[in-house]
DNA sequence: CGTTTGACTACGC
DNA sequence: CGCGTAGCCAAAC
């Protein structure tokens, strides 16, 4: 647990948590953020926008040689949030596909294929880390299509 | 030390 | 479903 809102424990927490997902699958800053505990003082709502944020500011000073799978970290629309043109988000694509992570035509990925449902319940009680929302999907496939 | 920018999201139109 | 706006924090200028 972490009282004060310290980055200097929060960044390598988050990429601690970034190790644990697996190849070929992709999560969301949301989603981190999500697993790790808000600090006191910020209500969750809240906490939801700016833990996003965070965990984008520490992606960005994601270590090279700590073995951080960072590219399987992107937006809540399941895009590259690198900005497009730079080598950064072409690397990031080239990785995830060489991966078998898959883009569609508007260089989106589909959660519901690649979406990562979190670390293990043991490793996150472990850590003493929260479970993480569930990603939000697009389209949203109906269930059941009801017919009647 | 004030300003600007950014690897974000939720919400409204 | 796509585009624009508001909010909030930390790091970079």
């Amino acid at each position: 647990m972490w009282n004060p809102p310290d980055p200097k424990t929060f960044n390598p927490m988050v990429w601690m948590i970034a190790k644990q997902i697996p190849e070929g699958q992709v999560s969301t800053y949301g989603q981190i953020a999500s697993i790790i505990p808000p600090p006191e003082g910020v209500a969750p709502p809240d906490y939801r926008r700016l833990g996003a944020r965070w965990v984008g500011t520490a992606m960005n000073a994601t270590p090279a040689n700590e073995g951080v799978p960072w590219q399987r970290v992107i937006n809540s629309k399941g895009e590259i949030s690198l900005p497009a043109g730079t080598p950064g988000a072409h690397q990031q694509r080239t990785l995830l596909e060489a991966e078998g992570v898959e883009f569609d035509d508007k260089d989106r990925v589909n959660f519901e294929h690649f979406g990562w449902d979190g670390p293990d319940e043991t490793w996150l009680k472990k850590h003493g880390l929260f479970t993480p929302r569930p990603i939000k999907k697009s389209g949203g496939k109906p269930q059941q299509p009801k017919l009647l």
